[in-house]
DNA sequence: CGGTGTGTTGACAGCCATCAAGAGCCGTGG
DNA sequence: CCACGGCTCTTGATGGCTGTCAACACACCG
């Protein structure tokens, strides 16, 4: 059940037996929620921390006008709130964008964990540290570039991060998102996120349908998002 | 050297009189930068981290059409490239935002510490997972809000983050940013930040003489901020 | 069959980017 | 000493990207 995380964590450095094993034998029970549920909310002290086995999770912070902005997309194999362990007081809820299912590892565990295997250790905070990067990385969309682009980024990102973790069909994706939650990831409006997509089907960018997004030009959607997959950190190294 | 840095995780936490020692003793050398100068670089490999002694520093990434994205802004105690400990290759550049002092400690002295100290581990740990809930709450800024308010989020988060380390003077901060780079960190052109800053001085909330920053009316900039600093983590608490 | 949620499109408004120009300040060099 | 260039701050005019409001189509479901 944590195959996903150790495939992930695999692609950044080798993993031993051992470590793999005390990866899978550190979580202690799974909880399914259906879509739209909160399962971490702000101002919560959390005793354990959960990864996403199956299923969409996004990261959000609500702001005073009503609004709110989902700062992650959390897809199978992300070890969506391994921050807790050492922030304690949550500042941001996390809840489900499709039916998922989640593990949870007692926070003692992972306390466990820190003091015996340094080396896997590393691999859990790099795992915080590439959460960090997508941050960057979405900040820097944000602030520099337009609608459109950021749209295409995102799709972009979200394909390299699934296909990472086998969960990309060839070109297609498998995104269960609404245009409203599009428009809360990105910072836009829901009537904006509807016109951005209409332009990139419309270019032949991608098709999407029933929450299959397809690929058609890869050269010509990377162009408009200016992505390049470096900030994922996917190259095998010792770390 | 490494007092501030000290004192910000001491705020988190209790640190042993050991591991204190054990951080002093990591750092190698020190090194002073002229303002601009460019101290980490896009796909860098860098052997060692470095910490702010003194001065102010931006990481930052760039954009194909000549625009800059300021993603963090680093003051002294911050130990600003942390990150590359285990991300190995740098997907973004930092540079000095002022004259500026960093001490040096060499990877490897950080990998002693992971494999002999869980607790300093987990401290250091902390240390990039607050960097990240900064990421998120810019991200929310960024995403939903104006850019009065995003600007009195700054001068806010600003002044908690120094008067931590006591670099604060009262309600004034030394901040020696131009507009320009102001408009990098927040994603707006150098047109709109002095709009905006004339807004605040104009409304009686802040006053901006030459680098030294007053809050005038804190009830009111927070107001216009919504500002709450639960996710700079100030709780001492067992980590 | 009506209600709810989602996708779609048009009209309009507003925030912020861009372009442009001038003022103040400072260091440099004649 | 003064002229000059460069940098920063400031302000106005204009335009465009994106938000808001509104309406309708469609699917799904009780």
């Amino acid at each position: 059940m944590t195959e996903l995380l150790i495939r992930k964590l695999e692609q950044r450095d080798v993993l031993s037996d051992e470590e793999k094993d005390v990866l899978r034998h550190s979580f202690a029970r799974t909880h399914a929620y259906r879509a739209r549920e909160d399962f971490v909310r702000e101002g919560d002290r959390p005793k354990e921390s959960c990864l996403v086995l199956e299923g969409f999770a996004a990261r959000y912070k609500l702001v005073p006008d009503g609004g709110r902005q989902i700062t992650a997309i959390h897809i199978a194999g992300d070890f969506v709130d391994l921050h807790s362990f050492l922030l304690k007081t949550m500042d941001h809820g996390v809840s489900a964008l499709s039916p998922i299912r989640v593990a949870y590892v007692p926070h003692s565990n992972l306390e466990r964990m820190t003091q015996n295997y340094p080396h896997l250790t590393r691999m859990l905070w790099l795992n915080t540290l590439i959460d960090a990067a997508i941050y960057r990385q979405w900040l820097t969309c944000k602030g520099r570039s337009s609608a459109t682009s950021q749209m295409a980024h995102l799709i972009c990102e979200l394909h390299a991060r699934m296909s990472e973790v086998g969960l990309s069909d060839g070109d297609t994706i498998h995104l269960p998102l609404t245009q409203a939650e599009l428009g809360d990831a990105l910072g836009l409006s829901t009537v904006h996120v509807n016109r951005v997509l209409r332009e990139l089907r419309h270019g032949g960018l991608v098709k999407w349908h029933q929450n299959a997004v397809t690929i058609l030009d890869w050269d010509g959607l990377m162009n408009v998002a200016d992505f390049s997959p470096l900030y994922l950190n996917l190259q095998r190294e010792p770390r």
